[in-house]
DNA sequence: CTCTTATTTATAACTATTCTAATGTGTTGA
DNA sequence: TCAACACATTAGAATAGTTATAAATAAGAG
């Protein structure tokens, strides 16, 4: 897919959202987006642009990972205190998650309807619903 | 209540959980079970027992709440990468988050419903299943 | 009261993340 | 083209929350 112009999927992402496409964010955008949906933190993605020759450090990967979500091209997802998992599907869905992998799957969210939900107490607002199925034991996959 | 036997409750709630009921716990069960429910964090307990005179340590504190959740007299809830919550209300609920203040407010279980989960993957079983619905603004209390 | 073992504690260590200040790079326009 | 400027990247220091360590203390059994 694209492979004469591998970068120009990003590349536009990035115009769009008003960022420099330098080597850095081009690198780390095509291997957030190029594939299907993915769920990173800024420890593996660091590790996988190593590994795939990228010359990025860590404190790049944490500030493109924000940048990247402020612009809404990436999504942040609370699911275990000790880490911050980043997810390239940002339409509306919701996770499973392996609790002893600490791996992440999507879950469409069109499947799941929540009902009965109260209002938001006066002042604020619903700016979001996170449905977080914890799993016990291992993927046979 | 219990004026004459403040530690009652969490003396019996102790020797449930096979914990030796020693000062600190004891002074920190109190202060957690006493009341309604709670969400607390380490540091906010601890801080909560400073002002209350009960000499404690940060190492204690955490402890004895991981101890307790052990025991299943406190849950642990996950809404932000960088603190812990734990909650004293231990049955089937959900949550709402104010992210700009950290607070959380209880949901009562039976009022939500979920429908359309789909089933978890081979090899696992789904142990617990979260909503956080995550409010921005003030809460006007 | 004494022994044994669990508990507490201060403090060091650790991990994920953010900050800082210096260096490097993309873009603009002359 | 290239100078100049604003924006990005970087290594490493700093920070926050949490966990580990090892010595001191306190609870329970006899």
């Amino acid at each position: 897919m694209n492979q004469d112009r591998p970068y120009a999927q990003t590349l536009s992402r990035l115009r769009e959202a008003g960022l420099r496409p330098t080597r850095q964010r081009l690198a780390l955008g095509r291997m957030l987006f190029d594939g299907g949906d993915r769920h990173v933190t800024a420890e593996t993605l660091h590790e996988e642009a190593q590994k795939a020759g990228i010359s990025v450090s860590l404190a790049t990967v944490y500030n493109t990972l924000h940048q990247f979500t402020g612009a809404k091209l990436l999504r942040e997802v609370v699911v275990d205190s000790s880490r911050t998992y980043f997810d390239t599907n940002i339409s509306d869905h919701h996770h499973f998650f392996v609790e002893n992998s600490g791996k992440l799957m999507d879950i469409d969210g069109e499947k799941i309807a929540i009902t009965g939900l109260p209002e938001a107490p006066g002042g604020t607002g619903i700016a979001r619903v996170d449905v977080i199925v914890r799993l016990a034991g291992d993927p046979e996959v």
